[in-house]
DNA sequence: ATAGCTGCAAATGCTTTGCAAGGCC
DNA sequence: GGCCTTGCAAAGCATTTGCAGCTAT
């Protein structure tokens, strides 16, 4: 299976009724905006703003409902970088990200190249549920 | 210089003049909350309650205002673990923490027991200003 | 005296919810 | 037709702000 199969318009139907998630035009436009160009990093008010330029009418309510239904369903994955603000990452495969501290931008950290070593011993009665990197970074000079 | 001395109440009272803070009634009972029991995490949330119980008297725009401002004078870290709160760390050197998704528990990393390797090369025009390593953990069994 | 703080209440920003109307099977 | 979805408006949190009154210097 390639990306373009695991993205296609088709693929993404089965997905949704896979997750037991009716086939709906909010759902569809919504998948084919996060899913046709690669991998994106959406807040909702973004992803809200963009549908609405490219004439998808869809409610922020939805646009919430939606993008909760898409994580649960691993189309999506949330990325905790700012305390008031959820970031969703079209990108589900383990991988770090860079935040951008003034643009309040979100990119991926190439696979490979941020290298953790041993994992330490989770506290008692715990296990490990994810590893989450945050790089954040500033423009050069201040 | 040794933990006692960084956190006694007049070495704070000096850290509060030397970031031009006035050193009132609030701001010193907050820090010695904060800083007499060593590391901790709290929300303001959790502060402004825990300072009702000892008989402190301040506004929860208090607690804001000075969490805001103790990070500022490096006496405090924010540390992002959760979209929606906001949580403050008194412990300021390098280091990581688990995040406890149930509990909503937050708790330091014993600093070397992570070992990050070589850092990826930031996006152009930037610099790295901050490594954030979250390990969020579960209670075992679910 | 005066510049800085505090507290209240109102405002804000993001997110969730309740419920009536509409759409999918 | 029946159940799931949507959209709107209202409610909900955490956090911030405006401003009058208080306080440290």
């Amino acid at each position: 299976m390639n990306e373009t199969e695991i993205y296609s318009t088709e693929a993404l139907h089965e997905r949704l009724r896979a997750a037991g998630m009716r086939p709906t035009r909010q759902r569809e436009e919504l998948a084919e905006l996060l899913f046709r160009d690669g991998n994106r990093h959406v807040t909702a008010e973004v992803l809200h703003r963009e549908a609405a330029q490219d004439g998808i009418q869809v409610s922020l309510a939805t646009i919430y409902n939606t993008l909760h239904q898409f994580t649960e369903a691993g189309l999506l994955r949330e990325v905790v970088v700012d305390s008031g603000r959820a970031y969703f990452d079209t990108n589900t495969g383990p991988h770090h990200h860079f935040f951008n501290i003034e643009s309040q931008e979100l990119t991926d950290i190439p696979p490979d190249s941020v290298a953790v070593g041993d994992l330490p011993v989770p506290p008692a009665g715990t296990t490990i549920d994810a590893v989450d990197i945050v790089i954040r970074v500033a423009p050069q000079g201040r």
